[in-house]
DNA sequence: AGGACTCTGAAACAATAATTTCAAAAATTG
DNA sequence: CAATTTTTGAAATTATTGTTTCAGAGTCCT
């Protein structure tokens, strides 16, 4: 028998053109109640024109948009009337043992744990240390954790000056530490099988008045004592590893923070950015 | 909210006419799918004349026939939307404008989304090729994306023999593809401010018959053409950048499915590389 | 940088849906 | 059983939806 609309959508996805991929979007975002309205309501939840849903609809294979609303409809009947809760799976396709949906739940799991440990204004304050412009900043990792501080460094850097990214070997790390003034941060990465280096550095530094702000897992990294600010948050993944997308996405959302913080000097920095990636393009 | 459309007509059912009775028949029966059709279809199915319908629509306190129907679909949004979506607020002390709970929504949704477009073969497939070690394995990123091309390797390289990871600088690609054999791996990552230098690599690599995996966004990198795998992610957030977090899940959920599927070589070189670990603590 | 191509939406048009009108059919009542 | 009231749907009308056309914007390619 045939596929269902969404089948169809995602299978032709790249054949697309832009308005109707924002189509695409749209419908199967809320699949498939957002395609119950009018053309015209559904045209503008898109922001294209009612002419791109009619070409769209033809694309799939319908000779028109009621068509299409028809085929919808019936699927629709056929899963209502159908009891099988298809919303406790997160990956529809797969089965609920699969490494996707038990992978899932781990990361979401560990993302309201990580978030309920943490105080609201713990996070305003460390985005606040950030966003001054005054405290230069420096980024640490570990073996595992080196792409995590790389992936900070890298967005940090076009928000605001003075950001330094300490090199994986730790023999240069003084050179960088002599660097350092009272008030300045450093930001360490130390999640399980903690590395003895860190916690040296950190003794070193916390020596010159420089505040550290740690990002470790639910355990605590023994640098926390040398810690002004601590970030715990749960790692667990069914896997050999710790999962490290919770880190990430606070990371995110702590730029996310900084950013607002500083939009004036952000925007014009990116700005001046944009506009070198383009003389570049032209040296080619 | 006050009551249901099924409840109001339930309701009422006792002052409703014979018209209007079939016609409330009909809406129960398979509600509320039934009542999603046109006007005139509504009538037919009913066997009444469709001023009956409209009549009934304006009995039960809708404005008119549309009112009712868009009351029926706001009840269906509400019954098949995904629980996890209504998630209220994630940092229970954060009200629910803070960019944490509103960041975590961004990303729910990301996942979510993302992995309702993945088909899980496909997911499966792109394992079972990673864990083939009769295939060299090259691992290349983008500007923003390297951090995530360099955390793939670290944990792919734990993993099994023959894994590269290819230079921030395009100068030196070359040189690896020359060392590339038909039927070895290529992971991109392509996320859109999509770059030349990577559609050129792809290119490259393609003619010398070696698979392409591709991690890009929703709108789909232009390498897309030259993959023969690819990931489509949803990256989008309440900030001036994209979210990398769901592509980080799918690195650590393929990791944790390769390392299944290779357990046995995984864990002989996890335990040397212990081994070394160890020795390397001796020396100092 | 310019020409060929594709994509897009405003506007005109066609089709259909929804509502109103009204006369006739059914039900109710004395 | 006729008079009255209520209910009903055919037909006309109005509102809205859906489709087509076409010119200009955008993209791609050399």
């Amino acid at each position: 028998m045939s596929d269902t609309v969404s089948d169809i959508i995602r299978d032709k996805f790249n054949f697309l053109t832009r308005a109707e991929r924002k189509l695409a979007n749209v419908l199967l975002d809320n699949y498939p109640v957002s395609g119950m309205t009018s053309i015209t309501r559904l045209a503008e939840l898109a922001e294209v024109s009612t002419p791109s849903v009619v070409r769209m609809a033809q694309k799939l294979g319908f000779t028109g948009f009621p068509d299409l609303q028809n085929a919808l409809r019936d699927e629709l009947e056929a899963t209502i009337s159908n009891p099988i809760a298809k919303h406790d799976r997160w990956s529809q396709q797969a089965p609920d043992t699969h490494i996707l949906n038990r992978f899932a739940d781990a990361v979401i799991d560990n993302l309201r744990q990580s978030l309920d440990q943490l105080p609201p204004e713990d996070f305003d304050r460390v985005s606040a240390l950030l966003a001054d412009r005054k405290r230069a900043v420096y980024i640490v990792g570990g073996r595992i954790t080196h792409a995590l501080a790389d992936y900070l460094f890298t967005h940090l850097q076009v928000l605001r000056e003075n950001i330094t990214l300490l090199p994986a070997n730790s023999n240069i790390w003084p050179h960088h530490v002599l660097n350092m003034k009272p008030g300045d941060l450093l930001v360490i990465f130390d999640i399980r099988r903690y590395e003895r280096d860190l916690i040296n550095l950190a003794d070193m530094v916390k020596e010159q008045d420089v505040e550290i702000i740690l990002f470790t897992d639910q355990w605590g990294s023994p640098v926390g004592k040398a810690a002004s600010h601590r970030f715990n948050i749960k790692i667990e993944a069914p896997s050999a590893w710790d999962s490290s997308v919770v880190t990430l996405f606070m990371l995110e959302a702590l730029t996310a923070a900084v950013e607002t913080r500083i939009w004036g000097v952000t925007k014009s920095r990116m700005k001046q950015l944009e506009a070198l990636f383009d003389r570049k393009k032209l040296f080619r």
